[in-house]
RNA sequence: CCAGCAAGCCGUUCUAUCGCUCGUUAGCAUUUGCUAGUGAGAGGAAAGUCCGGGCAACACAGAGCAUCUCGCUUCCUAACGGGAAGGCAUUGGGGAUUGAAGACCUGAAUGACGGAAAGUGCCACAGAAAAUAAACCGCCCCUGUAGUACACACAUUAUGCAGCAAUGCAGCAGAAUUGUGUUACUACAGGGGCAAGGGUGAAAACGUGGGGUAAGAGCUCACGAGCUUCCCGAGUGAUCGGGAUUUUGGUAAACCCCGGGAGUUGAAAGACCAAAUAGGCUAACAUUUCAAGUUCACUUGAAGUUAAUGGCUGCUCGCCAAACGUUAGUGGGUAGGUCGUUAGAGAUAAAUGGCAACAUUUAUACUAGAUUAAUGAUAGAAAUCCCAAUGCAAAUUGGGAUACAGAACCCGGCUUAUAGGCUUGCUUUUUUA
RNA sequence: CGGGAUGUAGCGUAGCCAGGUAUCGCGCCAGCAUGGGGUGCUGGAGGUCGGAAGUUCGAAUCUUCUCAUCCCGA
C-alpha cells in the first residue's frame, strides 16, 4: 500500500512548533532528523515534514525536486521499513526530514540515503 | 554559401507500472470516509516585483504648504512610465554630384526629446580670461624723465678728421666741439583707448574676406552659420518652407520654473461559521483645583472651561470630540474551517474599418486551483542537435546533450534568464557568372 | 506575498546628500633601535569603489537595469 495521502503529512503548526522544540534529532548526511512521539488519536503510525532551506536553493524549481524525490523514496520504502517497528506503540511519531546538502544528487542516493535513515531511526526507537 | 545584427514564432513527444491534487459517476457506509470507474492538472517568461488597473477595507466640510512621479506631437487603451504612426536630433552606411568633400536623395539604428533671454549654483587642472566679460602679454594715443641720431634750426668760433709720415678730405655759403630747441626712435614712469593676435582647455564670447581706424571692434558690407520674436504659406499637431528682426557658452539623470497626475493600506485586504477569556463598543454612575462641614469618602459652595490628549491617515491653519475608573449589556482577536478563488477590460478563428497599435461583429470551446503547499519516480521507444569511426555520397554504428525555469487574488505591460530550431529583413566577406 | 537597508585595500570603516584629489585604524613589507624577539620610531606597497549601460568634458558619488548579502511584517 504506497499510498501518500493527507494524514501522513505534518501540518499542524502546534505540532511543528512542539516538535522542534521538544524533539530529539540525529544527523545523517545529507538529511537532519527531528523525531518526537505524542499521544494523539491517529489513523497512520507516523505524520512526516520534508523541509528544504531556501538559503541553500535559491530557485523554486531546485526546492521542489529535491522534496519530490525524497517525498518518493519515503512512499516507496515507509511500509517494510518504518512501519513494522512502530506496531508495539500507541503514540504518534512526528517526523521531520530536512536536506542539509549543497546539491541535487540523483534519485539512487536519495533512495539509499533514505534507508539508512531508517535503520538508524529504528536503532533510536529501541533504545 | 557562411557569419553577424534586428524583429517575430516554437520551445520535445509517446507507452507501461507505482503514486499526488481537484472534479464527477456508481456501490458500501452515512459528521466524514472507503472501494471501483472516469475527466482535468504550470510558463513564455509562471521569475524580478519595475509600472498601471480591477477588487476590498478604512478615510474623505474647507484652505494653504510640502512630498513623490511623468514630460516632442497625434492616436490606441480600463489605465500606464506600455504600444502605434509621425516630427526633430545624433551616429555610422549606400547612391548621385565632384579634383575631393559638403549641401542633396535613400533606407537603418539610437534618443528620460518641456524650459538655460524667470532666478540661483557649479564648470577641477591648465589658461590672460570659464561668463554683468576682464585687461596679464600685446597694439595704439597723450604727458614727463633719460638716452641715441650721417636728421633739422639757432648760438659759438677756426680749425677738425684719417694716416707712422708725406699727404689727402671737410670747413667763414659757419665744420668739429659745446649748449638750447624741434622731429624721429628707444627705455622707464603715469594717464587713456582697443579686444585683432596669444602654444591652454571638454568648452573661448559667430566664421572667412573687403572697407574702416591712432590702433581696433558685426563698427560696416558681401557670403556663410545660428537664436528669439513677429508676419505669410503647408500640416489636426510636433514641425517644415519663405521674409523681417537679430548675434544670447555648457549643465535641469544640480536646485528650480511650467504643465499633467497621485487619499492610505494590500488577499496576512476583507466577509462568514461554533465554544470560553481579555481588549473594543454602548448605556448608567463618577470626574480637575480651592474652601468649609462631617459619619472619612461623601456633601455643599466657589473657581476654571485653560493646559494636556485624540480625530480629520504627510504637515499647518481651522473644525470636532471629551479623560481615568466601576457596573451591566453587546460583541467575538488569535488557532481551525468556509467564502473571497478563478468565465475573464479573457482565449482561438473569420469578416469589416484603420498605414498601424487597435476597435466592432459573428462563431467556437471551458481550459490548474494547492494552502508545510499537488505534475513525481522507474523502465523502454521516438524526435532534434553535437562528436567519433566507416563511406565519393546517401547512410550506418557507437557515445553524449535537450535550456531558462514552477502558478499562490486576477488582468495589461516592462525588464531580466533561456539548449536548440523556424520565418522575414538588413549588413559584411568570399567564390562563381 | 509585501516592505526596507548595505556592497569601497586581507579585515573593519570615512567620503556619496552638494560630481574633479579615495581617508583612517588593524594587518603586510623595508629600515632604525635591541645580543635577539616584542614594544616603539620612520618610510613604503596594496583598491578598475559588487557588475553592466546611460547623463556629463569628467561618475565611488547622479539615473536605469542587474547580482549578492542582511533585516522587518504571520
Amino acid at each position: 500500500m504506497n499510498t501518500f495521502h493527507k494524514e501522513e503529512r505534518l501540518c499542524s503548526k502546534k505540532s511543528l512548533d512542539l516538535l522542534f522544540q521538544n524533539g530529539s534529532s540525529f544527523l545523517l548526511y545529507p538529511y537532519r532528523i527531528t523525531y518526537l512521539f505524542v499521544d494523539e488519536p491517529h489513523q497512520y503510525p507516523a505524520q512526516v515534514v520534508i523541509n528544504v532551506a531556501k538559503k541553500r536553493f535559491k530557485h523554486a524549481v531546485a526546492r521542489n525536486l529535491i522534496k519530490r524525490r525524497t517525498r518518493e523514496a519515503y512512499r516507496l520504502h515507509k511500509t517494510s521499513l518504518l512501519y513494522p517497528f512502530l506496531l508495539g506503540k500507541q503514540e504518534l511519531l512526528l517526523l521531520s526530514i530536512q536536506y542539509i546538502g549543497k546539491e541535487i544528487a540523483e534519485y539512487a542516493f536519495f533512495e539509499k540515503k533514505l534507508i539508512s535513515v531508517f535503520q538508524k531511526l529504528a536503532l533510536e526507537i529501541r533504545s
